[in-house]
DNA sequence: CTGCATCCGATTGGATACTG
DNA sequence: CAGTATCCAATCGGATGCAG
């Protein structure tokens, strides 16, 4: 390990890089993974999700739900009763997903603080007067 | 598992969300990931990074690389030596988040057909006419 | 070689109002 | 209840040129 760049090195690894981009690029929304972790737990209805998520337009719901749907990463299932009642599941793949993003997660939670020590530091590093204000 | 919401379910699994959109956040860019994934296997020049991953520009390698140095993630050892010569090395944080990264591209992987077939058969569904073209 | 500054187009996302 | 449509602001990212 810790080698220099051997030439092929770098291209080799970006053609690997491309599925992580795929994965990211799909999840990338600022709400994909808010909906995801809150559908984890089983059928949910759009009010539930609007009124769970803290922020969110109605618009950015519907739009990341479809595209979470389109990926085949949750259900939508439209009961005709009035008034209209629509659940939202998620799928074994997105479970799956889920289940990896927290390990994300828990890589957030154990670095968190030196991340953002690290951010301040650099800012009072390379901007220190108006880190203050 | 499976059960409806019981109100306050959302709100707790939002607040599990959190960190995940701060990890999401820090690698959401369009290039960050790449670098991380470049920068995995050792000491690597800005020059090397542009040449090694296809289609970054100068501007956004300089933008996404000072952003990873700020938030801790890799380290910039500038040689003074002429021509100037300046490598970047993941931090250990940074490896951890490498492994979890990797995680996600074997889901990727497993998963990419899946999802490309769900998208088609979506298009398909939505805006049979439009596909064709 | 390693950057920064500027301009500009594309995309994202928020606010609001309207509908079956 | 569960969306859709429209407008608008902010951000992201590419192209180019200049500099230590």
């Amino acid at each position: 390990m810790s080698q220099r760049n051997t030439g092929v090195t770098v291209q080799e690894v970006n053609a690997h890089a491309c599925p992580v981009r795929e994965v990211l690029d799909r999840v990338a929304g600022k709400w994909s993974v808010q909906i995801l972790v809150a559908a984890a737990h089983g059928p949910i209805r759009f009010t539930e999700l609007e009124r769970g998520i803290e922020g969110i337009s109605r618009r950015m719901l519907t739009l990341t739900l479809r595209n979470l749907e389109r990926d085949g990463l949750v259900t939508r299932t439209v009961h005709p009763t009035v008034p209209p009642k629509v659940e939202y599941e998620l799928t074994p793949v997105a479970r799956e997903l889920h289940e990896t993003l927290q390990r994300l997660t828990d890589w957030a939670e154990r670095n968190r603080h030196y991340v953002a020590d690290a951010r301040a530091a650099y800012d009072t590093e390379h901007a220190p007067e108006l880190v203050a204000e």
